[in-house]
DNA sequence: AAAACAATTTAAAGATTATTTAATTGTTAA
DNA sequence: TTAACAATTAAATAATCTTTAAATTGTTTT
């Protein structure tokens, strides 16, 4: 068993729960996986976007002119968005039409934003 | 007024709230500070120190030891923390100490990585 | 005061990521 | 089937960020 009481493998020993925390502490994989999903919204054209994602549906074009930026660059992150899970598209004639996905992770991620956002900049 | 449904700024007309919508869109200003929070814990390295930091407090040398870090990256990541106001510090003779400030914030975002690794990794 | 230890700072390298421009694909309407 | 529009892709550049190695600062102990 590593990383036990005996095996004393911190270089100094300060709390008594230390070692019970390393064995609780999240796998690398976990790690990763959470911190992925915030990255996506630690960039502030994919925290609007999603956050406008949230409240409507909208093409790519309307996506580009609310927050001011290209296409290209829209489309960029909607993909990332999508490949994380949090949006959905689907198409209608010429548009892509893309909204906030209806899971538990972008509902409670979009509460989580809504509530950053009361504590930081309450105004 | 901007925005609104006579203006007509949109190249397209879809969903009947979306000027709605835009006007209650957060300022770049909010969306600047809730993706500078999100994007702290978006770094695997820095949401391992925090989730740590969650549970006890820790020096430098053991948070790089269990993390698997050298000091100096600790060391940087530490100071991207504090000055976003997620952990606090305190000096104990050579050694300085670090765990997660005890505010809404930090305790809403604790929550909030618990609840995203439940839901991305039901183990 | 010197030696040892802990932490931070600095500068640079390496890696990742965002944005732009141009070209391309897909769909509809003339 | 051609023209027009919407969206994506690709390549290149720009910007940002993480990590490393070396040097420095701060504190305690001998």
């Amino acid at each position: 068993m590593l990383n036990n009481e005996n095996s004393c493998a911190l270089p100094h020993k300060h709390a008594e729960n230390e070692y019970k925390v390393i064995n609780d502490m999240p796998s690398d994989d976990t790690i990763r996986s959470v911190s992925g999903i915030l990255k996506q919204l630690g960039d502030p054209s994919r925290l609007k976007i999603f956050w406008l994602l949230c409240h409507c549906e909208e093409c790519v074009i309307n996506i580009a002119a609310i927050t001011n930026m290209t296409s290209p660059a829209v489309s960029h992150h909607l993909r990332l968005l999508k490949s994380s899970g949090l949006i959905t598209s689907r198409r209608e004639g010429k548009e892509m039409y893309y909204k906030a996905a209806d899971t538990e992770m972008a509902n409670s991620l979009h509460l989580t934003i809504e509530s950053i956002a009361d504590i930081s900049c309450p105004n």
